[in-house]
DNA sequence: GTTCGTATGTGATGTTATTACATTAGTCAA
DNA sequence: TTGACTAATGTAATAACATCACATACGAAC
């Protein structure tokens, strides 16, 4: 899966939806946003979101219980090492970087400590440079 | 605020369950840990969290919706740096640990980036030593 | 004792996510 | 072409997580 073409209907909606929105949109937001393309319950976007999810085409942030579409769209699993997260708790943006030190750093006490990781959130909140000087 | 005698009964309730409980809870879990101790409603349990958390005596998995007590109770804030957690998926078991090279790696993406940090979380998934062997 | 801040009690509501079940559509093989 | 299988979809109900709004109680300062 590397196109967007290759998407279901109910994929590319939702993928289209997170991409025009540059920024995080909760799952029900989502919804909303699509009630006039036949959306009409929650599990639909859920689902779409999963596989968009697997595809590694978006990200999800935990700590704000939304969605955001992968801002490296080329290199969809970000393959050398785990993505962080800057999430402007004032205008919402967020920007997505990963460090490979961070990423050794964790793996390090992950083989130091026999723990399998499976997936791994490095979300920092906090306010923008842009906010910050406004 | 550093010690349990000077907190409120709902809060020393809260955490008194967190503690006993040695791994992460959901507040509706603590709320119905608590009905025999006259708790009836989530608010009880949310603002006696809220007091944990700004006391530093408990942390917030963001990943899992879920609460636990701090595993280093002589050092609330970890004044020096970030928390990470490796949360195991079978057992539930969380381990808490600090890194200064990590530490300072998100500070230096931050300075660089103007980004003014309130909160980060660092939370790893995965299968833990004893899961993983058995 | 009045005032004020903090803590608490309670019901309703808002938000996020999943379960269960029915239906539709595409693929592949006999 | 039919049948069997798999993936995607539609829908309603419910579960799980969190907050709002408002009332009441308690304790310290004056």
């Amino acid at each position: 899966m590397t196109a967007t073409q290759e998407l279901t209907k109910n994929q590319s909606l939702v993928f289209d939806a997170l991409t025009r929105a540059e920024g995080p949109l909760s799952a029900y937001t989502i919804l909303d946003q699509l009630r006039n393309n036949g959306f009409r319950a929650p599990l639909q976007v859920y689902r779409a979101l999963d596989k968009l999810l697997d595809y590694g085409m978006i990200h999800r942030l935990e700590s704000i219980n939304a969605f955001v579409a992968c801002s490296h769209p080329h290199d969809h699993g970000h393959s050398h090492g785990m993505i962080a997260f800057a999430i402007c708790e004032k205008c919402g943006q967020v920007s997505e970087f990963s460090d490979d030190v961070i990423t050794a750093r964790v793996r390090e006490w992950t083989n130091g400590n026999g723990f399998k990781p499976s997936k791994t959130t490095i979300e920092i909140r906090g306010v923008c440079a842009n906010c910050g000087t406004a």
